[in-house]
RNA sequence: GCGCUCGUAGCUCAAUUGGAUAGAGCAUCUGACUACGGAUCAGAAGGUUGGGGGUUCGAGUCCCUCCGAGCGCGCCA
């Protein structure tokens, strides 16, 4: 049982019998900033002194007085603070028996959270058109998408990560008439696609085939092969990559325009085929089949997610920065269709401002000018590249500087982590190498742990499962990065200031911090997954290779 | 004009969703160990959280207003 729980329940048992009633159902219990502060604070005497008609202070020192009676485990000290806070100190004891916990659960079972009960989640990102290869921008939702779906099913959901395919409508048909006029020579249409891999793609579909290839079909198929090449070297795996035209042929949206029909949710205005929008929410009514008899773009994507409520509990979508007007009209939708909008997630990613050589490049496929994705991955690293787009919040727009990433490698933080993870397998080997096994963890005395720096590193471990657990709340992955980046800079810390081996060193204590190194190797390697980062349990610059094989 | 996301140290960003003295990295300066691989560690300096008002025990966080940035606002996709 956590330590806080024991506190929590104690605290409450305290307020009830100081009559605060009803006593708060829920009671939290927060790290100080301050460490003089104590390990752990709660603000319930501020919180529930006005319901109650008493004074902070005093309910406060009441608290205190009652819990001195008794003192949970590992508490050894209460005190009243400030307007009320009450701050509790804790004997090391209780970060002891966090190592043990950790590294009972082992990777496998650390900050495994139990709150989704295999609710069934379809997270859907990057579904791009498959018209061009993806550009650097992509690699955010790409990249975010997949942690994204790593925390859920880190926290007991049924993932099935999806894309959704855009294989047929006007940018299709663009698209088929710029590889065909390039592969015949020729200039593309004035609203077609103006890249150069337009250009490559044509020679490469002539060589192929002549003039015997269908140039939608063919640039189709190279297209998603190029989107599934790039994913791939990310570590990125689609469950299932869902196809617009197959709902043409199953009838999924005949069905999904009978159900809003059924439903009164639509209405006919000069020809068109209406939604009612409006009553959910949205700025304005949407047209769902146009007076000319074709679909809009939103018709076939009302049926996909009606689809896809078919066959999950709750969807996830990420979308561009560029799509975030499109939200409402499909909330609506969804609700019109009987669906429970707070089960459609919708997140939003803002831009990424890719710069190299100094300026700013624009990524549109439209207009040419862009970085492939391929192109960010082969020059910085897969793992370089993955830690940077999940360093920052997708709320704010990032710029990701290639030449930083890439030349400077030696400052880009995912190299810090990762050398955390390498430093402990070579600590492990050289124990191993000199005859010393860290043995069963019930004969190791961690009570030995008890410098700063050691404790450093098991505070941060303790925190782990809560920030697994918020960072899927608010698909924020990016919290995870932050504090793989602590928990790093803690084992650095303890590695530099605690020797693990050697002479004058006990060896009751070497084993104890060979365990301390575990805990640490189980958060890194958990959360390094997260974020889909490798792990590796050795680095070496390239000039240090070099000197090696000399 | 309306909507969404933002504005925090010179730069890039955090901040337990309303908690106590706003924290990291980079850059700058100064230091540490004849190294369990130095891609390490420590210290200094750096702030009116865009401006103003409000809510309350308490605001970077919530409300109002102004300024600024990005992105949207079609019977396009």
């Amino acid at each position: 049982m956590d330590v806080r729980d024991t506190i929590i329940d104690a605290v409450r048992a305290a307020l009830g019998d100081l009559g605060v009633d009803p006593v708060p159902r829920v009671v939290q219990l927060e790290r100080p900033a301050n460490p003089d502060h104590g390990e752990w604070s709660t603000n319930v005497a501020l919180a529930s002194a006005k319901a109650v008609g008493r004074n902070p202070r005093e309910l406060g020192t009441q608290l205190v007085e009652r819990l001195e009676a008794s003192l949970p485990t590992h508490v050894v000290g209460v005190e009243v603070a400030g307007p009320g806070f009450v701050n509790f100190r804790l004997a090391d004891s209780w970060l002891h028996d966090v190592l043990a916990d950790v590294v009972a659960a082992g990777t496998d079972g650390w900050a495994r959270i139990d709150e989704g009960d295999g609710t069934r989640v379809i997270v859907e990102f990057v579904s791009a058109n498959p018209t061009g290869p993806l550009h650097a921008g992509h690699g955010r939702g790409a990249c975010y998408g997949d942690s994204v779906a790593r925390l859920y099913e880190r926290c007991g959901y049924e993932v099935v990560r999806e894309f959704y395919i855009n294989d047929r409508g006007l940018q299709m048909q663009n698209f088929a008439a710029s590889l065909a006029a390039r592969a015949a020579g020729h200039d593309v249409p004035e609203d077609g696609y103006h890249g150069q891999y337009i250009i490559d793609w044509a020679a490469e579909m002539h060589a192929e085939s002549g003039d015997a290839a269908d140039p939608m079909e063919w640039g189709y198929a190279r297209a998603l092969a190029a989107h599934q090449d790039v994913l791939e070297s990310l570590s990125i795996h689609f469950d299932s990559w869902f196809s617009e035209r197959s709902m043409i042929a199953s009838g999924a949206i005949d069905a999904t325009l009978s159900d809003l029909r059924t439903a009164g949710a639509v209405f006919e205005d000069g020809g068109a085929v209406w939604l009612r929008s409006t009553d959910h929410g949205d700025d304005k009514d949407r047209v769902l089949i146009k007076s000319d008899g074709e679909p809009t773009y939103l018709m076939p994507d009302v049926a996909y997610h009606r689809d896809k409520f078919g066959r999950a509990d709750r969807l996830v979508n990420v979308f561009g920065a560029d799509h975030h007007g499109y939200v409402a009209r499909m909330r609506a939708a969804m609700a019109l269709l009987g669906h429970d909008p707070s089960e459609l997630e919708i997140a939003i990613t803002q831009l990424v401002n890719l710069q190299r050589d100094g300026r700013e490049v624009r990524l549109s496929k439209r207009t040419g000018e862009m970085v492939e994705l391929a192109e960010v991955v082969e020059e910085v690293g897969a793992d370089a590249a993955r830690f940077t787009y999940l360093l920052l919040s997708v709320d704010s727009s990032q710029t990701f500087d290639m030449d930083l990433v890439a030349s400077q490698v030696n400052e880009n933080p995912v190299f810090y982590v990762q050398y955390a993870h390498a430093r402990i397998h070579q600590i492990v080997q050289r124990a191993t190498g000199a005859g010393i096994d860290r043995g069963s963890l019930d004969e190791a005395d961690l009570t030995l742990l008890v410098h700063p720096r050691e404790l450093e590193v098991l505070r941060a471990l303790h925190e782990l499962p809560d920030v697994v657990a918020r960072a899927r709340r608010e698909r924020a992955p990016h919290q995870v990065t932050t504090w793989v980046r602590d928990l790093s800079s803690s084992f650095h810390g303890f590695y530099h200031d605690c020797r693990v081996l050697g002479d004058g060193i006990d060896l009751a204590l070497t084993v104890a911090r060979l365990w301390l190194a575990e805990g640490a190797r189980i958060g890194l390697a958990v959360a390094l997954d997260l974020l889909g980062v490798g792990a590796p349990t050795e680095m070496w610059r390239d000039e240090e290779r070099a000197g090696e094989r000399v």
